[in-house]
RNA sequence: GGAGGAAUGGCAGAGUGGUUGAAUGCACCGGUCUUGAAAACCGACGUACCGCAAGGUACCGGGGGUUCGAAUCCCUCUUCCUCCGCCA
C-alpha cells in the first residue's frame, strides 16, 4: 500500500511511474486520496481537542468530588455530556472517512522503479539477459515432458484427476524422488547464502493474506476454507513475509534472511488449452523462497544479489535460461521492480517461467507494519522475494533438454541427492 | 469438543475506578569513577497520529459497553496454560 505522505510530497514521480503501468485516471486517484487524508486531519483534530477538554473537565470534577462540592460538579458533568455527543458524531465521520480511504488506498498499485520499462503486456518485457551462444536442439523426434512422464514414469495427471481433479499431478516413483531431490538442493543452496530456512503453515488468515498483498487484489486465485475464514497459500512469500508482521526492527538485525519449501495452490481459474499441458501450469505445485528484509539504501543491491543466486542455481542445473526485466503493465500489483527467470523448454520450443525476483519497497511493509529503528526514527523497511525455484517447469525442462538415448541424464549436482546419474524408461 | 486459569512496556512483574503511559527489577544506551574492565553511582530509556513548536490525542490481547473519568467494572471474540475427551 502507497503512503500517502508520499502521495503528497512526490506526486509527480508517482504519476510518472503509474503511467507505465497504464493506470487510468492515476492523478484524479491521488488528488481524492490527498483529499480524503486532509479531512481525515482535520476530524481528528477536532475531536482530539474534545477530547482534550474532556479529560481536563473530568480531572477538575475528581478534584470538586473529593473537596464534597457536588453541585459544581454537576453543571461541568453536563458539559462533558455534550461534548460527548459531538465526538460521537465526529469520530462517527472520521470511521466513514477512514473506512473510504483505505479503499481508495487498496486500489493503487504499487509504483514502478524509474528503470522498469513502460509497457502493456509480456511483449514489452526487456530482456535484462539473453541466454548466452545458441539455445540447444535436443534434434528431431524430441518428445514434450508431458510424453516423457509417461515414458520414464515421472507424474500422472490420470492419477491428479482420480484424486482431486484436472491441474493436480502425481508424481510417481523416480519422479516424485527427483521432486524431492530438487527441493532439497535448492534449500541447501539457499541455506548456504544465509537463508534461514523456515516450515511455514500453508493456510493463512485473511490479515496475512492483505498484507503482502494478494487481497484484495488476487481474491479469485486463491482456494478459500469458508468454514475457517482461511486461504490456501499460493506462495511460501505470503507466510514466510508475514513472520515479521508488526514488528520493529533493529538495524542491526537487517537484512534478514528467510528461505522456505512449500506447496504452492492456485486456482488458475479461467486458463485451459494446449499451453498449459503437462506441468506447465497446475494448481498445486511445490516451489521453494527466498526472502529479504533490508533498508532502502541496500534493496536494490538485495535485489541484485537474489537475482544472481538465482542465476547461480540454474547455472549448476545446466538450464538455459534468461533474465527479463518486467514492464510495468505485466509487473505485479505489490511490485516495484521484477526480475523473471525463463529457462528454454527444448521440445516445446518456448521458454517457461521458473522464477520470480522482486523488490516491493515499502508497498508490502506499509501494510505489515514492518518498520526498523535508525537514528532518526523508525522507518518501513524494504521487502523483496524470488522462487529460488519453482519446481515444475524446472522439472519440464530438465526432463526435455536432457533426454538422450539412454535415458535422462541428469545435471552432476543431482546426483548425490536422487542417487543416479540418469532417469530409466519404465517402457 | 467440555471445565477452569491467564493475557500489562525488550524481558520479568506491580497496579481492581481519578493527574497511571503505567511502580519496581533486569536488559539496552549516555555519563562519573578506573590504566582497562567489572562493581557502584548519576541520567536517559515505548509506538502511532495531529502540530513549526509548545503541546495535544490514542494505545495495558482485539472489538463493544457502563461512567464526568477505565489497565482497573460489564459483554464478546481471539490466543496461551492446566485438566478431561477425541486424534495423525
Amino acid at each position: 500500500m502507497l503512503q500517502v505522505q508520499m502521495l503528497r510530497e512526490d506526486k509527480d514521480r508517482i504519476l510518472t511511474g503509474l503511467e507505465k503501468r497504464n493506470l487510468p485516471d492515476a492523478a484524479a486517484k491521488i488528488d481524492e486520496v490527498v483529499a480524503l487524508d486532509d479531512r481525515r486531519k482535520e476530524l481528528q483534530t477536532q475531536n482530539d481537542n474534545l477530547l482534550a477538554e474532556r479529560n481536563q473537565l473530568s480531572r477538575e470534577i475528581g478534584d470538586l468530588f473529593k473537596s464534597g462540592q457536588k453541585e459544581a460538579a454537576g453543571s461541568l458533568r453536563d458539559r462533558v455530556n455534550v461534548i460527548k455527543d459531538e465526538s460521537a458524531a465526529i469520530e462517527t465521520a472520521l470511521t466513514e472517512v477512514l473506512t473510504e480511504l483505505d479503499e481508495q488506498l487498496l486500489q493503487l498499485p504499487n509504483v514502478p522503479h524509474a528503470l522498469v520499462p513502460a509497457g502493456s503486456s509480456a511483449e514489452d518485457n526487456e530482456v535484462y539477459q539473453d541466454h548466452p551462444g545458441e539455445l540447444p536442439t535436443p534434434g528431431t523426434g524430441a518428445k514434450p515432458h508431458w510424453e516423457l512422464a509417461e515414458e520414464y514414469g515421472i507424474f500422472s495427471l490420470e492419477l491428479g484427476v482420480r484424486t482431486t481433479g484436472s491441474g493436480f499431478p502425481v508424481f510417481t516413483g523416480q519422479g516424485a524422488r527427483l521432486q524431492r531431490a530438487l527441493v532439497n538442493f535448492f534449500l541447501d543452496r539457499n541455506t548456504a547464502a544465509g537463508y534461514t530456512e523456515y516450515a511455514p503453515p500453508l493456510l493463512v488468515n485473511e490479515d496475512t493474506a492483505r498484507a503482502t498483498g494478494q487481497l484484495p487484489d488476487k481474491e479469485g486465485q486463491m482456494y478459500y476454507v469458508p468454514e475457517d475464514d482461511l486461504y490456501l497459500i499460493p506462495t511460501a512469500e505470503v507466510p514466510l513475509t508475514n513472520l515479521y508482521r508488526g514488528e520493529l526492527l533493529e538495524a542491526d538485525q537487517l537484512p534478514v534472511r528467510l528461505t522456505g519449501y512449500t506447496p504452492c495452490f492456485r486456482r488458475e481459474a479461467g486458463s485451459y488449452g494446449s499451453h498449459v499441458r503437462g506441468l506447465n501450469r497446475v494448481h498445486q505445485f511445490d516451489k521453494v523462497e527466498i526472502v529479504q528484509i533490508t533498508t532502502p539504501e541496500e534493496s536494490y543491491t538485495k535485489l541484485d544479489e537474489m537475482v544472481a543466486h538465482v542465476g547461480g542455481l540454474l547455472d549448476e542445473l545446466n538450464l538455459p535460461y534468461r533474465i527479463l526485466r518486467l514492464c510495468g503493465g505485466d509487473m505485479g500489483f505489490t511490485s516495484a521492480m521484477t526480475f523473471d527467470f525463463e529457462v528454454w523448454s527444448a521440445a516445446q520450443e518456448r521458454w517457461l517461467e521458473v522464477s520470480s525476483v522482486s523488490n516491493f519497497e515499502t508497498f508490502q511493509s506499509n501494510r505489515l507494519k514492518l518498520r526498523y529503528r535508525t537514528e532518526r526514527g523508525t522507518q518501513l523497511a524494504h521487502t523483496l522475494n524470488g522462487s529460488a525455484l519453482a519446481l515444475p517447469r524446472i522439472i519440464a525442462a530438465l526432463l526435455e533438454n536432457n533426454q538422450a538415448e539412454d535415458g535422462i541424464l541428469l545435471p552432476e549436482v543431482l546426483h548425490s541427492y536422487i542417487g543416479k546419474a540418469r532417469l530409466e524408461r519404465i517402457k
